[in-house]
RNA sequence: GCGGGCGUCGCCAAGUGGUUAAGGCAGCGGCUUGUGGCGCCGCUAUUCGGGGGUUCGAAUCCCCUCGCUCGCCCCA
């Protein structure tokens, strides 16, 4: 028989993980809801038209990495490849900016039919925040300190924000059309991927990662020159802005994000810790998305962090909290004696407590072993001679300068048995 | 989707054509039927990701396939 296993690029999480997980996604609720941002969720799967007029058709997302298929309505489905087309079209759904600007976030699993890699799985997890309705630099800048402030708040070192702007949709169509009559002329000399992206994303290139076609760049037309009075003026508020908040960051100009929704504001937050897949944080302003799906304009901001990277990073930097040990473990052995440490091990959970009840029935030189293992403050005894008397046998089993004798208590004092167990 | 590396017990790993596939950790049992952290003893892979081939003989060589990993593309 074939072993089962998962589908390639899909992990499971295990408890090891999902605590640590926990750790961080609690660190982030506490964040937004200090913000004043709400949670909306919505489903994995989503109309395939939605990304394909959401995201672009020629991105590389929709192109090539979406899990579609026709469900037995015959309805085009997608997994969800990102999370903001599905915000925007819930947004607009169940009209919730008809009362002036509005800030969520969102998260859980995205779906791209991608070669894995460290850092790049086909289920992945998202992270993000929308600002609906916010203009304004400011307005960015609000977004990004939020991101920068919980990787602070999560002692993470060594980042860079790197951030770029893109102009309005007219000064980057103007750039496009231009960059491309300079790239026809450059054809013959540009490397082969570049080649092929000319008329496809003719902004990517930029990025091109051959040093031939880089050099070649040096005198191509610079995107920046092409913006607007406005879009440049914008760009130096939100520098001054973030300068005055003191968050570090530097401009990067071939910082040009790949979904074709974004304008003005692009923005990154990487480290050079993860190899090739550098980028945890990526957002920028979306102006244009809300009307694209069929809503009022409502110019937009967001970011997503990578859940996964965020955790490779965490743990390259050593930044995991160990995990907490049970305060009592419970040593038990006998038949009456058994149910009996269930009903204990309950009442001092509803207390509580964080309770570890033995349940190999072995002996009590085992048992303690095991006791010792967990790592537990205290152990709880009782056989069937602590059953006959009526109580339990209290045992400390850390020397953290305190004295404790062993001794028994009766089950009668219960609240005394718990006050000591809180007590060290 | 393209290119490089890898795949031996739950984990880490030795073995690179020849009788029963080292060792460590973890687990289980015992020394010690009710008191631990140390120590000692014992047990735990008919099998080397899967399938086919070469050979008297394969974990070791060849082919295919699956998966992991690194880089590219792209992105979080």
């Amino acid at each position: 028989m074939t072993k089962l296993k998962t589908l390639r690029g899909m992990n499971d999480l295990l408890p090891e993980q999902t605590a640590h997980w926990q750790e961080v996604e609690d660190l982030f609720r506490h964040h937004f809801s200090r913000a004043g941002i709400g949670e909306i969720r919505t489903p994995l799967m989503e109309t395939t038209d939605l990304f394909f007029r959401g995201i672009g058709e020629l991105t590389d997302v929709v192109g090539k990495e979406m899990y579609t298929f026709f469900d037995r309505g015959n309805r085009s489905c997608t997994l969800r490849p990102e999370g903001t087309a599905a915000v925007v079209r819930s947004v607009l759904q169940n009209g919730l900016l008809s009362q002036g600007p509005k800030r969520f976030w969102y998260g859980g699993p995205m779906f791209r039919y991608e070669r894995p890699q460290a850092g790049r799985l086909r289920q992945f997890h998202q992270i993000g925040v929308e600002f609906f309705g916010l203009p304004t630099a400011r307005d960015d800048a609000e977004l990004i300190a939020l991101a920068w402030d919980i990787f602070s708040a999560l002692k993470l070192k060594d980042l860079n924000l790197e951030l770029n702007t893109l102009g309005t949709s007219e000064d980057r169509e103007r750039y496009r059309s231009e960059l491309i009559k300079w790239l026809e002329k450059k054809y013959d000399f540009l490397d082969k991927d570049s080649q092929e992206r000319v008329y496809k994303n003719p902004l990517r290139i930029l990025d091109s990662k051959d040093s031939k076609t880089q050099q070649l760049l040096n005198d191509a037309p610079c995107l920046y020159d092409s913006l607007s009075e406005s879009s440049k003026n914008r760009f130096l508020d939100l520098q001054k802005i973030l300068n005055t908040l003191e968050i570090p960051f530097q401009i990067n100009k071939r910082l040009v994000r790949g979904l074709d929704y974004y304008c003005q504001t692009a923005f990154e937050i990487t480290t050079d810790q993860l190899g090739s897949q550098k980028t945890i944080c990526g957002g920028g302003r979306y102006d244009g998305l809300v009307q694209e799906l069929g809503g009022s304009s409502t110019p937009s901001v967001g970011w997503a962090v990578g859940m996964e990277r965020l955790m490779i990073l965490l743990n390259e930097q050593n930044l995991y909290q160990k995990k907490d040990s049970p305060d009592v473990y419970f040593i038990n052995q006998g038949i009456s004696a058994e149910p009996e440490a269930l009903s204990l091990t309950r009442k001092l959970r509803t207390a509580g407590l964080n309770v570890e009840l033995d349940s190999s029935a072995s002996s009590f030189s085992k048992q303690f072993k095991k006791a010792n293992k967990s790592n537990a403050k205290w152990a709880l005894i009782i056989g069937e001679e602590e059953f006959s008397a009526g109580e339990v046998r209290i045992k400390k089993l850390k020397f953290d300068g305190e004295d404790f004798k062993e001794r028994n208590i009766s089950k009668i004092e219960i609240s005394k048995l718990i006050s000591i167990l809180k007590s060290y």
